[in-house]
DNA sequence: CAAGGGATTTATAACGTTTCAATACCCGCA
DNA sequence: TGCGGGTATTGAAACGTTATAAATCCCTTG
C-alpha cells in the first residue's frame, strides 16, 4: 500500500473522499462504485465486497448535497415547532424521541417555527414548494387541519400528532385524551367529589373535543355536576387562568374536583386553591396529566396520569420513516392509552 | 406577456423555476441571472432590476442542494441537543429563540442528539467530516470543552452557551451565574438566614464553578455557614436529590436558606421542606433561578431570578451568523446579567 | 480610422451523485 | 470460426448552481 504517488490526482489525502476516490482506489469506474455501494444485484458479488472494503477503509460517506441534487430526495425531516410559550418538557421530550428514532437512518431533523397566530400553512407551503424535506411532523392538530389537507393533496409524507376528522386516512399518533378525561373523572368521583371543573385547550384542536367528550360523558354517567371553565384556554396566560379559577372558587358552589390537562394548569389550580383558603385533599382534589417526573416533587402530592412524550416522538418519527418508504397510510396509526392514574 | 409558446422547453409551467427559467424569461444568460440575483455590481443596474422582477414574478427560489454542492456552504446550523431528561422549558425556549433569529436568513436549524454519557465529540466530528453544517451551537459547556478545542482547531464557526477557560478567544453567550449565586445569598442573608445550602450541576461544567464561587464567596463575606450538598448533582434523579435534602434537614443544624439553580430543584426543595415538617418562609427560605413563568403559580411563592432563555437562543444564533459572516471571535461574547431577585 | 479599454455579458467547467444506454466480456452452441 | 445472449462494467449526461476566463459591445482617444 504505502503512499500512492502514482495517483497524482488533485484529490489528495486529507480531502474528503468521493466516489472518484473509491473508484481510483479499486480500479472500477465511478458508476460501478455507486451501484456497488447501493447494493445493486447487477454488480458482481466480488466487486461489491471489494468496493465496500475500500469505501470503509477510505472513510467514504456520500455527499448529501450531490445526492440531493441528483435524486431530489433531501434526507431531511421537518418538525413544525409551535413557538408559543410552553413550560414543561413537551418539545424536549418529543424532539429527543424523534432524534432517537432517526439515529443511524441518515435523516436529519430540521426545526421550523410554526407561529400560532400566523398562517399555519405558510411554513408547509415553503417546504413543499422549495423541496426542503422528504417528510413532515407536527403537533396541535385541528379537526380539519388545513396542513393535513394540503399535504394529502400534495401526497407528501407526514405524520400528525393528533387525529383529524377527515375521512381520507392519514398517518397519526395520538394519546387517548378521552380515556384520560374519563379516568380522571372516575378517579375524582371515587374520592367522593361531585362538582368537577376542567380548563380546555383551544376549541380548534381535535384533542380538545376528545377531552370534552370524555369529561362530560363520564360526569353525566356518574350523575354529578361539572363545568368547563369559560373564557380561558390552556394557552391563555397563566394569570388569566388563575383569575378564572379563583373567581369560580369564590362562587356559591365552588368545584371540589379538578381535571388538569397539563402540569402548568395543575400548578395554577393548586395556587388557586391555596389563595382561596382551600386545602387540597380536603376541600378539593386534582387529577392531572403528567409528561415529566416533576409531579413526584410537588407537595401536596396530586394524582397524575402519565403521557410518554418521548415514546410519542419515537413513534411519529418511526411511522414517518415507514410512510416515506412507501407504506400506505391506512395502517399507520397509533393511539397511546393512559396508564391507570396513581 | 401571454403564453410563451415559443419556449417549447421541457421546463413547463408548474415545474419549480430554476435559473434557466428566469434566464429564458428575461433573455439573459444563466450566468448573468445568477450574478444579477447575487447583486454583483458588474451587472448593469437595468439588468439587475429586470432579472429581479422576473425572478419574483416566477417565484424563483434558489435550489439549496445545487448551491450547497457548488459552494460547499450548507446553509445549515446544527444545534447539539442534550437528550437527558429535562423538565422545564430550556430546550423549547432556546430553540424558539434560535429559530426567531434565523427567520428570513435562509439558514435551517438541524437538531443533533448529544448523548451525555457518550463521546461528546462524535457528533461534532461527524458534522465536520461530512460537512453537514456551516456553524454549530451547543450548551452545557465545560471548562476545557473538547468540542470547543476541536472546533477552534478546525476553524469552524460556533457559539457555545457557556464560557470555557481556554486562553484563545471564542464566541460565547452566558448567564452570569456567579452574580446570580451571590445575589441569591445576599437575598437570603437579608432575610436573616445563616445556614445556606446549594445543589450544584456536574463538576465538569464551567457554570458550576461560577455558581460555586459566587455562593461561597458571598456566604463567606456575610460570615455565615454554607454547604454544598454532597453526592448529588442537578442531573441526579430527583428522587436522589430529594433524599439528600431530606437527610440534611434531619441533621442537628438543618439549613435555613436554599439557593436553587433550577425550577426542578426548587420544587424538590419545597417538597423536602414539607416532608420534614418545615414551613417555607418560617423555617427556611428559597431563592431560585427561573426560566419560565411557572413560579408565578407556585404556592408558597418563592423568590426567583429570571434567566431569559429565549433571548439567549436569539443571541447565540445571531452571534453565530456574525461569526459565519467572518467577524473575528474577539468581540463575540455576551454575558446576561440577572435581574434583581423578586 | 484603428486601436485601446472599460463596461457588460456569456460560454463553459466544475461540484458529487445517480441512471440511461451502450459497451466489453465470456460462454456455449451452431 | 462466428454468433447469439446473458453477465458485468462503463461512459456520459444530468440535477441547478457559481466562478473562471473569455467574448462582445460601445465609446473614447491618438
Amino acid at each position: 500500500m504505502g503512499n500512492d504517488l502514482d495517483a497524482g490526482t488533485p484529490t489528495d489525502m486529507g480531502e474528503r473522499p468521493t466516489l472518484r476516490t473509491v473508484a481510483q482506489a479499486t480500479g472500477f469506474a465511478v458508476a460501478t462504485v455507486s451501484r456497488a455501494l447501493a447494493g445493486d444485484p447487477r454488480i458482481a458479488e466480488a466487486t461489491r465486497a471489494k468496493v465496500a472494503e475500500a469505501a470503509k477503509r477510505l472513510g467514504y460517506v456520500p455527499d448529501r448535497a450531490a445526492r440531493r441534487l441528483r435524486t431530489g430526495r433531501t434526507q431531511v425531516i421537518s418538525l413544525l415547532l409551535n413557538t408559543e410559550h410552553e413550560f414543561l418538557g413537551f418539545t424536549h421530550e418529543v424532539l429527543s424521541g424523534i432524534t432517537e428514532a432517526l439515529a443511524g437512518t441518515g435523516y436529519a431533523v430540521t426545526v421550523v417555527p410554526d407561529s400560532p397566530g400566523e398562517d399555519r400553512l405558510a411554513p408547509v407551503r415553503t417546504i413543499l414548494r422549495n423541496n426542503l424535506a422528504d417528510g413532515m411532523l407536527f403537533t396541535r392538530t385541528e379537526a380539519f387541519d388545513p396542513r393535513v389537507r394540503l399535504l394529502m393533496e400534495a401526497d407528501f409524507p407526514f405524520v400528525s400528532h393528533g387525529r383529524t376528522e377527515f375521512t381520507t386516512p392519514h398517518p397519526w399518533v395520538d394519546f387517548d385524551n378521552e380515556a384520560f378525561a374519563r379516568a380522571a373523572v372516575e378517579r375524582l368521583v371515587a374520592k367522593g367529589r361531585s362538582r368537577l371543573s376542567l380548563v380546555l385547550p383551544g376549541e380548534q384542536f381535535t384533542f380538545t373535543q376528545h377531552l370534552r367528550y370524555g369529561f362530560v360523558s363520564a360526569a353525566r354517567a356518574a350523575g354529578i355536576e361539572y363545568e368547563i371553565v369559560a373564557g380561558v384556554t390552556l394557552d391563555s396566560p397563566t394569570r388569566e387562568i388563575a383569575e378564572a379559577l379563583t373567581q369560580a372558587r369564590r362562587g356559591p358552589t365552588p368545584p371540589d374536583g379538578y381535571v388538569c390537562v397539563g402540569e402548568v394548569t395543575a400548578m395554577v389550580t393548586l395556587a388557586a386553591l391555596a389563595d382561596t383558603g382551600a386545602v387540597h385533599g380536603v376541600d378539593a382534589d386534582i387529577v392531572a396529566k403528567r409528561a415529566s417526573p416533576i409531579f413526584d416533587n410537588i407537595r401536596p402530592r396530586i394524582d397524575t396520569v402519565f403521557e410518554d412524550l418521548r415514546a410519542t416522538g419515537r413513534t411519529i418519527a418511526g411511522m414517518l420513516l415507514r410512510r416515506m418508504a412507501g407504506e400506505p397510510p391506512e395502517g399507520l396509526n397509533m393511539l397511546f392509552h393512559p396508564d391507570p392514574p396513581r
